[in-house]
DNA sequence: TCTCATCGACTGAGCGCTCGGTCTGTGTTA
DNA sequence: TAACACAGACCGAGCGCTCAGTCGATGAGA
């Protein structure tokens, strides 16, 4: 991970002004652009001058990696909280359980979210493997949760893989679409409405029964 | 819609010339991202000179709005090939193959879609309301469409917009999300895949029986 | 000859970042 | 105790550079 210059040795200090300008920047840059915003405004947004901003990052660009790790440390301790949570539940406790946390997450973290996958065309490629990577886990977090799930007969079997992916999808889609979603829904009516989406298909996927098979599946019902 | 500039009065020579711009400045913006190619490193790969560039457009910022007006234009030809190709199919195979159609057509547009996802924070609040109708468009008749099938008793009674919404998002999670999808599926399988998702969801939802009794549900399957 | 398309050197505005300076707090010495 | 030196946090004017865009020159075609 890139390595953010700082003239303080005062690492409490330092962390301190850094948190505030992960908070402040990815609001501004969020509401105006990275690239519509100076270093002169940002360091006014931040209540500083820029010479007081440069005694703590290195350059305008240092910002989007400390937002960026900011991030994946959120993502992490997204991951540690469901482990802690999903103790004693069956498979589908869990399942909705952590997606309505992750929603929950998505939504006071919105402009991280929003930021990062925004800002992904600014990062050389190999930067985005950062990204990449603290979102990989979450799909995986719910591929397994869901591969159990098959295992025990609790789900139909299917692609777990692309019905996780789907999960971050449908949580990222809140935090991007505001613009649509957020005219006719609340969190709450979106979480369920999406829970209850994905529940459906995991407990009956017509995949099993094959496309031709569709009709007779539904007089069965 | 804003009005770009031109010195020429040759309406083919320049729509002709603009098209060329769309497409290499797509290419090229996706690539590198808006704000890291310049003017000259543009007109180099238009094969032009900055001068002979601004023969035809006005600003650097107007390839944006280019850019978008070919991407409206895209959307509204792909809704108006959904309607001519679904006279005479019933409700499901209509949804079925204009879900193939629209994801086929983010698959070739990938640049286009990925653009004007990742542009938007670039513009002006009141021009990104251009991109939202857009697409409102399309949501639109995803909504429609699977409202008449709720109302001839295909699909069960649920939310038809967060329905439609749905697939506008799986359809641009597979254009924004190739570093993952592309790894695992091919758009024939992930097409197949979600078609599968959408319509188990829409065929059988489990909202109409309340969520608490889901278990009786899956004991009656 | 005139018109139009194209070129590329040039312009000036704006940018990120620096650096000389100020201010405040702390420690040392007389 | 007071004065002074020093370190560190912070400031803001100015620097060098890059940028988008201009404009006079040139060539091609009618």
């Amino acid at each position: 991970m890139r390595k953010v210059r700082t003239f303080s040795s005062d690492t409490d200090l330092v962390n301190q002004r850094r948190n505030h300008i992960v908070k402040i920047a990815t609001e501004q840059i969020i509401k105006r652009g990275y690239n519509n915003i100076n270093t002169r405004e940002l360091a006014s947004a931040l209540g500083m001058s820029t010479g007081g901003l440069y005694h703590y990052i290195g350059s305008k660009e240092d910002i989007l990696y400390l937002i960026i790790n900011f991030t994946s440390d959120l993502t992490c301790q997204s991951l540690s909280r469901f482990a802690d949570e999903e103790k004693g539940k069956s498979c589908e406790d869990k399942l909705r359980d952590s997606i309505r946390n992750y929603f929950e997450i998505v939504e006071n973290y919105r402009d991280f979210h929003n930021f990062v996958n925004h800002i992904m065309l600014s990062l050389p490629v190999k930067d985005r493997k950062i990204v990449y990577k603290a979102e990989s886990r979450v799909i995986d977090y719910y591929e397994e949760l869901i591969a159990d799930g098959i295992a025990e007969g609790v789900f139909e079997a299917q692609d777990a893989r692309l019905a996780a992916h789907n999960i971050i999808v449908m949580a990222n889609a809140w935090a991007n679409r505001g613009w649509f979603l957020k005219k006719h829904y609340t969190l709450r009516e979106y979480t369920d409405e999406q829970t209850d989406a994905i529940l459906s298909h995991l407990r009956r996927s017509p995949k099993k029964n094959g496309h031709k098979q569709l009709q007779p599946v539904k007089q069965k019902a």
